[in-house]
DNA sequence: TTGTATGCGTTATCAT
DNA sequence: ATGATAACGCATACAA
């Protein structure tokens, strides 16, 4: 049926290991030998059996990625940055969805680990890891991206989640705005909670008691930031007058609502956010954002890996995020939303 | 090092075989010795090789999906769709991003070859398909979703772009709409020539000359739209009162646009789109679409994958779009944008 | 009900 | 410079 290395051996008259020689230069093979080998090659259309090449090396160049939704910009561009990554560096890339379920993160991580992946990356969808043990048993290399898993050994690629919201904030306040709310993310996981520590350090230096302002518990996504945001102003007598999210989706999401309720953006609620994902160029206003390095990310999260792999630990990053100002905190918005946000995309004109 | 099938057969008492018959269930096995083997299995942390198995099954329960852009939101819903199908069918899915670029579609298809996949799934990128005689010789079952591949035996899973562009088209003049300029796809790729037909077939219908209208070829993206759109709407005499644009990123760009020309959205210059992606929910005003149907385009695509993998070729089909009207036409805008454009996502609230 | 033997297509280690 | 041969870990036909 297929055609296999024996074949083409046969066909140029001599043993299947000088093929593997030809193809991948293990040795030096005489002149007229290869042209032989070459030629069977090409005449019967041969073509390597990657799977035999896996079992016999032990190493399949193949690694899992688990993300919680890849439908999610944030998830996506994340995704792509770390797939730029490893196909520069030969690893094909596994990508499997999770869902936000945790079951089905497990399967996956199951399923790559069966299929023999060189190394993992996993993206923690929410609360507990229930394949934990099973990763840390596995001895495959892994990292955690994005958050933190509680009792893991794995290093993780983390940005300064803290240390970002606190700049948003204060260039919210910067505008002159002191009221300033806060879409929170899910209250169990922690790039969320650690930007809303940010939003209260910088109320707090600010002189303005966080205690007084709303913090709004609710998931990463388009919808929970736009129902937040009714909710946040739904009472015009007591109205914020900026709000950060914790999330360009949410914002997003905000920016719809504010919209609704006949307000503006960000003349009457001024709004910043975080993640730096390309839909926010595009937006009316364009939205004010804390940029995530991804290209960084991808090889930070590549190095750990291959790290690991080479026996040579390197050391856990935290990766800075960068102030993008656009018009919706009030700052003049650049034509086209300026820049794209997200670096990944070097060229959007060629995309659909 | 690793834990082998064998180990376990010697901490069980029994030989190898029964492992793996007790874990494929091949043969009864009895119930002591299935409980010995369980145990030893639990011991020992034994985990199945699947490159083994893939070597001895000549199967590898893995699929290949190729798309031009993982990041944009089209594809990445487009592949969420068919990721999830092959997931129930108990298949992983490879994705591989082309980024646009046809050297690096086809170093993907080969990887995916070479890799052993038991089917492929292809989104060409633009322009001419160079890996084509590779894919065909290999004879692998692949099918191309959303565009056609010229020469190719491969059934394509495709949409109604001309019929949904009609109907978008229709809409717009019901509302009224006279001057409906296009913004058309490039012009070198199918869905984007068969939209523009579309739109041209409901103006003469109307009894208008498309002639006299603007058609402006450029990429899919949001930037591509932007600019488009400044342009179309540059000359303040000779004004279009709608525009059609042949996808949602465009049309995202477009609003962007019009809004930085202190024009309104539907006042001024109506909207309407293709895709359906679920973005378009939360813009101001909403994007009026026509839905692809994502989940079925992953259902359908994948039964043509393992209807040539059973060897009962399936008919070629052209699935039907949905008219989802929200403000940007001039309907009324539901709150929140209505029900989420993109079925796949049933539930967007539990998602970052 | 269970054990034994063979082969999947490759690469590495011997020889020659 | 090249040919033969032994693994890699698993599934299955066959023998017991």
């Amino acid at each position: 049926m297929t055609v296999r290395r024996a074949d083409v051996a046969k066909l140029a008259g001599t043993s299947p290991a000088v093929v593997s020689y030809v193809l991948n230069g293990g040795r030096p093979v005489a002149a007229h030998t290869r042209a032989k080998v070459l030629a069977a090659i090409e005449q019967l259309g041969y073509r390597p059996n990657g799977i035999a090449r896996s079992l016999r090396m032990n190493r399949t160049m193949t690694l899992g990625l688990v993300v919680p939704d890849n439908a999610n910009p944030f998830f996506a561009e994340l995704a792509r940055a770390i797939e730029e990554e490893a196909f520069a560096r030969g690893y094909t890339l596994l990508i499997g969805n999770a869902a936000e379920d945790d079951q089905r993160q497990t399967t996956y991580v199951r399923t790559f680990l069966a299929r023999q992946v060189d190394g993992l990356f996993l993206v923690p969808a929410h609360g507990p890891v229930g394949c934990l043990e099973e990763l840390e048993r596995s001895r495959v290399p892994w990292v955690s991206l994005d958050r933190q898993v509680d009792g893991a050994t794995a290093p993780a690629v983390l940005v300064d989640n803290r240390g970002g919201a606190r700049v948003a904030v204060e260039h919210l306040l910067a505008h002159g705005r002191t009221r300033i709310a806060c879409i929170a993310g899910p209250r169990d996981v922690m790039p969320a909670t650690d930007r809303v520590a940010g939003w209260r350090d910088a109320l707090t230096a600010a002189g303005v008691r966080p205690a007084d302002m709303l913090a709004w518990h609710a998931p990463f996504g388009r919808r929970a930031g736009y129902e937040s945001t009714r909710a946040i102003l739904a009472d015009p007598r007591d109205r914020p007058d900026a709000i950060f999210a914790a999330s360009d989706q949410q914002a997003i999401g905000a920016l719809r609502a504010i919209a609704e309720l006949g307000l503006g953006c960000p003349t009457d609620v001024a709004l910043a956010s975080f993640d730096g994902i390309a839909p926010g160029a595009f937006t009316t206003p364009g939205l004010t954002t804390m940029v995530q390095p991804f290209p960084q990310l991808g090889r930070v999260a590549m190095d750990h890996l291959l790290g690991q792999l080479a026996g040579t630990e390197q050391q856990p990053q935290v990766l800075p995020v960068e102030l993008l100002a656009r018009g919706s905190c009030g700052c003049d918005d650049p034509p086209g939303g300026g820049r794209a946000s997200a670096p990944t995309s070097t060229n959007e004109m060629g995309k659909r």
